[in-house]
DNA sequence: TCTCGATATATCCGAAGTGGATATATCCAA
DNA sequence: TTGGATATATCCACTTCGGATATATCGAGA
């Protein structure tokens, strides 16, 4: 059984329980969505994203789910969704992470201007 | 763009830098301020914290300035500050996390439920 | 004055997390 | 049927982290 006490979310595991905050996800699509949502400053590659994975399974903030029937089939995939523990996790962290930027935001550091890049 | 190779960010760098945010200060206070800001949920303990602070220092994104004559004199004390380098970075961080609390807040991760302070 | 706890910085070590390469297999379109 | 993209899995070196330990200074009070 996963353990009572909150485990500490690494940043890996945040972005993954982001991409799952949708719905269920296979490990590809989450890779491609942390580095489609970041922009391609923040990139999972094979290694982080499955270790992961099962570590968020491990401790019980994610689960294995069937596929979808309205996907066509392929049976490399393996789908995954947030537990309610994970979403508990999840909120936990978007909380802290809202204060940090708050207090950014306070201090100037919020540089909204930065759309095109040279 | 100056930027061409910029440095990456930790966790521990970016907590750093705000706490840098208001002016300069010294690694107790930094180490103070994160635990404080995050009610506890982050900190810093002395090795992180001055291993960071002197990783930013190498960096160039911090610098150490002098002591203030307003406070009481503490020979113990080293000052910091950010340097423009490190002010970019922090920005750049700020826009990273604020977009993921965006995406997080637009899927109903943000557990609002807990405003300012009681 | 002398002692003691809090403040302040520094370094070391084991544990954990990360990035990238490699491996293997399946899907799909040409 | 062949090849490139998709998809998962594992391994290894490197970085980062957390906590313990060490050392020294400051300030308050006996």
């Amino acid at each position: 059984m996963a353990d009572r006490n909150p485990p500490p979310l690494t940043p890996a595991g945040y972005q993954v329980l982001l991409a799952l905050a949708d719905g269920k996800a296979h490990g590809y699509a989450v890779m491609r969505f942390v580095e489609d949502v970041t922009n391609g400053s923040v990139q999972l590659g094979p290694g982080t994203l499955y270790r992961t994975i099962a570590r968020l399974v491990a401790d019980g903030l994610v689960e294995e789910v069937s596929g979808d029937d309205s996907e066509p089939h392929d049976a490399r995939r393996r789908y995954y969704r947030m537990t309610s523990l994970g979403i508990d996790a999840a909120k936990r962290e978007t909380d802290l992470l809202a204060r940090l930027v708050g207090v950014a935001e306070n201090a100037g550091l919020l540089d909204s201007a930065r759309r095109s890049t040279a």
